[in-house]
DNA sequence: TCTTTCATTAGACAGAGTCTAAGATAGGAT
DNA sequence: ATCCTATCTTAGACTCTGTCTAATGAAAGA
């Protein structure tokens, strides 16, 4: 049974096959994926399985708040399970890949207050962006 | 004539009425306009000008390093051209208000080598949250 | 098992952005 | 000044990502 799964199940989410194998996919992982590669992966042990469901099964994680949305590109948006571990992100501009990173520094402490500009500022998140091992190989 | 439609002739870049106007009006500007913004207001000067036109010439001012692409929300790409000045972005949750933003330290001293499975990395940008006084103080 | 309520599905729809190919024009050549 | 050609502009079709609808299916409690 995995963590996400017991999570959910918490909140009285009604368990059925498709979330579960959506759940067990998002699982413990550092890359995140987009809809679409979930639902690819998905329909191998599910060929039946909807996009729609895909939608709609990680629209409802992100409600409940065990799953963050993430936008880098305007692309397609990838899903983090993570939401409990404080990190930021690295992406490749080759192919979109997305990994958790952890920093020494938090960032928060670099903008001055004269730098706020009145707002109350709760979150600081650090998109870092490169080429990934794949990328740089195939130039 | 602008600082930017300047910088623009230096790359050999044709100079059109419709490039112009697109120019003339990012050069400068403290908030940051998506495509269908600058389209809106271009017509205004310019009633015929497509919608093709607009975006092409975006793209093509990304491209040659003069103006920077920001996607936050996951909706419209915003264009901004301070790509001189290194800085980061700080945007209200509340009314999606978006602030550039200077910070002390380059976030990517804050990522160990061991944090970069393996990636060329080049960029590091800084997203702050927060709200805005205006939207302070409405609660 | 029965029932109710909620989930799944296919496909239509929508918004943002890209592509195409035909006509127009900036800017160099003469 | 005019011509020429490579490049630009345009309308609208198209792609991609994501949402919505309404008919069918199934989880879970009684
Ligand atoms: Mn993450
Ligand atoms: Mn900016
Ligand atoms: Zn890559
Ligand atoms: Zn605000």
């Amino acid at each position: 049974m995995s963590d996400l799964v017991a999570r959910l199940r918490r909140h009285q989410w009604r368990m059925t096959p498709q979330r579960r194998v959506i759940a067990e996919m998002l699982d413990g992982a550092h890359v995140h994926y987009t809809a679409d590669e979930i639902l690819e992966r998905a329909c191998e042990h599910m060929p039946e399985i909807s996009r729609a469901t895909v939608y709609n099964t990680l629209n409802e994680m992100v409600a409940l708040g065990e799953v963050a949305e993430l936008n880098f590109d305007g692309r397609s948006k990838r899903y983090d399970p993570n939401v409990d571990h404080d990190h930021h992100h690295l992406i490749c501009d080759g192919c979109g890949t997305t990994r958790d990173v952890h920093t020494t520094a938090d960032p928060l402490d670099g903008l001055p207050g004269d730098e706020r500009h009145g707002f109350t500022v709760t979150e600081a998140s650090i998109t870092f962006r490169g080429r990934c091992p794949d990328c740089v190989d195939a130039g």
